[in-house]
DNA sequence: ATGGCTGTATTATGGCACTGATGCACCTCG
DNA sequence: CGAGGTGCATCAGTGCCATAATACAGCCAT
């Protein structure tokens, strides 16, 4: 059983916007630079273009990715750092508590698992 | 943005089955005990009938309950322990490993995190 | 200017998960 | 036996997700 939170069965243009939010983070898409376009990243990911747009859109809304039409989408400045102070806070404040809780009762200690690679 | 892995937004059913998960770990359901009939559940949560019965599903199929027709379903002998040890196991193989890296890359470090309650 | 690359809007369609209403089969107790 | 409690099967509705086929608007190098 267990249809916990696999990374596997989530809509396809999150597991998107997750691994380029990561690409971004890491600086495999540094800042600057211009983004894969949106045919190719589909053609690469075996994706539907629109698909890939839709993971897109939330970049652009929140003002990380600046697009110039005809062109291509562009990683703005400051992008990498204020990306991953926003999702570090999202993630203390809406995942961890719960994932220490369950932790706590299936008897697992995040301490005793953090340097396990 | 940010539609992780909020619990609001997860289905129902699923919802449900944590939650019952939990409470036969804790013990709230006791080896032996009655769970709340699928009525009586879905009334107290404001949930459908048949999604609690959705929920009760998964434990039935891996022989944590058993089921009376007509009367009502009950926790196995054994169910608490088995039921953590797997979820353990689960969470570990398939959960964890992904938090992880998603930690590692917001510059988080589990030790840390382990005594704040 | 033209061809080729960008992102984007439109519309339609198929699939699948989730939720819900109703009714039936079963058991227990008085 | 009848009433009221079980779980469960069937059918239907709804919405999200993903895909597809076009078409359009903008930029740029040749």
């Amino acid at each position: 059983m267990n249809s916990n939170r696999p990374s596997s069965n989530r809509p396809v243009y999150l597991k998107l916007r997750d691994q380029i939010a990561a690409a971004i983070i890491d600086g495999a898409y540094a800042e600057g630079e211009m983004l894969p376009s949106v045919r190719a990243l589909a053609a690469e990911q075996g994706a539907n273009p629109l698909t890939v747009a839709k993971a897109y859109q939330q970049f652009q809304n929140d003002g990380l990715v600046e697009v110039q039409r005809g062109v291509g989408m562009y990683v703005v400045k400051g992008a990498a750092e204020r990306l991953r102070a926003r999702e570090r806070d999202a993630f203390l404040r809406e995942e961890w508590p719960e994932i220490r809780e369950r932790m706590a009762r299936l008897g697992l200690d995040p301490a005793d698992l953090a340097l396990s690679t």
